[in-house]
DNA sequence: ACAAAACTATAAGATAAACTTATTTAATTT
DNA sequence: AAATTAAATAAGTTTATCTTATAGTTTTGT
């Protein structure tokens, strides 16, 4: 057995299909046929069933995987502990940032990161909260930004910063004429709202419902498109919420129908998150110290009230 | 890297020397080296200061060995699995046994564990309880049974029995006419123990220090040696405690002078205990199964009192 | 149902990796 | 300083791994 073939089965367990695994990893479709037969002839079991198209795992094939997984992560801690050791903060890295929090943030640090760490060759994939923590899972990404908490006890939360809700309230709006608003004015059937997943927790206001009938009607609003929903907003569409970073980007005019919440403040927490297997830290370690200095700098609040990204 | 690397880093760490560690593997010395050397070229780190004699780990050395045993346990864990799915319970497999159990304990269930798996190749080592922890450790042992509890957080314990604690009490003794004692009749300093490391809790009684007395001196009683303990005894150097099992084997005049405790008589607690790497797990149960299956025949008290196997 | 397409397995030869024996070099003892 | 002990290097052999080419399968589409 060696390091080698579990990464074959692990592309095979992948894909399904012993060819595109092959494509991926840069070796010929014989080459993973006869390392993993060779394998499985060394274990005395078959790990696939080839018998069916698309391939299946047989049971034991499962929980070989499974090991798998946790040799491949293991064996790649080493040359982590090279890296650490030699104070190196470099190689790839995968980040996923969801897409509310992408257009703000990452023009905030990632320059300066970059500065500070060249050698680091960071890729940065726009995806969902869902999709991330499968592909932490998967180690397709080291590491991701997110609004926590999620519950998900093989994912660690570094939290980067809390992020207050601000409102947008257009003129013709009863709400335009107050100075400061509360949770208790929000009316969820009026207000629009763009992200995935996000709740008030049940003692603030529940408004994921109002969220998903935006998403699974006409729009799904997705990167960027902040935009439409200010612009929905002043058309008489209701009142929407905004992640405070982001309203430091609206035109003098916008800024004017912004109200900030009574403290404190709903926020949302955006932490870093990553997997338990605690791959290269180092470089994980660097970038959340990094983004919260950058971040400290813009959020200057105190009194915040957190708000959970699931409805509970 | 390759598992095999590892492995040959592991049996270098262990042995300090590259010719006695290619002895140990099997393979000549140039091949250790050579293969050390390449792992060692890939990661861009010496592991090994050979400067001095012994050789020495680096600082990232000592690391790199602790996470090469991680992985090699690891990927032994996918034969496990194999075994697992198959139902064969077969295979090395080492055990450690403290030597005041060994005696009693192993005719009992030896004969009666080989035939139910007769793949089993079970090698028998009796070792202190300091010892089997270590070997636990670095995998020399698969298992042992022991006193317990350890108190070790890296260390699992399934416990087997509890045993009584029997008075052996010659006849010159005061307590010869007692039909039943309590502990508090035990006087430390005049009492003759054996057990390395056996204490009564600070709540019964502490004979520790009469333990150490005896092993620090002339005397360092070892397997086999409750026999001296008798004769010690009968020759008027005071009383002795012997675990139930050993009792069974007593001459009809030597069991004269034992006297069971008053309900709920100390006891301690035997376990089988192993890593939490939970290497082998299949064999670790049926053993458990059949040692306890057996010794629940011979010891049928309710009413025991446990006692920790160290002073605290 | 039959041909085409899509995949996987096998064969054979090329490449590369790992291992051994023999020898050299370096460090430690005496 | 010589003898001893242990690790590194060199050279050649064996073994393992990979690729190209090809033969079998299973699935898909008409």
């Amino acid at each position: 057995m060696t390091i080698t073939q579990l990464h074959y089965v692990l592309a095979v367990a992948e894909y399904k299909n012993f060819t595109k695994a092959a494509e991926k990893i840069f070796v010929t479709q014989p080459t993973l046929s006869m390392q993993v037969q060779k394998l499985e002839e060394e274990l005395g079991v078959k790990i696939f069933d080839r018998s069916k198209k698309p391939i299946l795992l047989t049971q034991v094939g499962e929980n070989i995987v499974q090991q798998a997984k946790n040799i491949v992560n293991e064996s790649n801690r080493i040359q982590d502990i090279v890296d650490q050791q030699k104070g190196f903060i470099g190689g790839e890295f995968k980040l996923g940032i969801i897409p509310t929090i992408m257009p703000t943030l990452l023009p905030m640090f990632l320059r300066n990161f970059i500065n500070k760490y060249p050698k680091v060759n960071l890729k940065i994939e726009e995806m969902t909260t869902q999709a991330m923590i499968n592909a932490l899972r998967d180690g397709h990404i080291d590491a991701a930004i997110a609004a926590t908490p999620l519950d998900e006890d093989d994912i660690f939360e570094k939290p980067l910063y809390y992020e207050p809700f601000v409102g947008f309230i257009p003129q013709s709006h009863k709400l335009f004429k107050k100075k400061k608003i509360m949770p208790d004015d929000l009316d969820p059937d009026e207000l629009l709202l763009l992200e995935d997943g996000h709740c008030f927790k049940d003692n603030v206001l529940n408004i994921c419902k109002s969220n998903k009938l935006l998403q699974n009607d006409h729009f799904n609003l997705e990167s960027g498109s902040f935009e439409t929903l200010i612009k929905l907003s002043n058309e008489g569409m209701g009142m929407t919420l905004l992640p405070y970073l982001h309203t430091m980007d609206l035109s003098e005019k916008n800024q004017e129908n912004l109200r900030m919440f009574e403290e404190p403040s709903p926020a949302r927490e955006v932490s870093l998150i990553h997997h338990k297997s605690e791959l290269k830290m180092q470089i994980i370690e660097k970038l959340h110290e990094v983004i919260s200095g950058v971040v400290r700098g813009a959020i200057a609040f105190q009194n915040i009230k957190i708000i959970s990204p699931k409805p509970n």
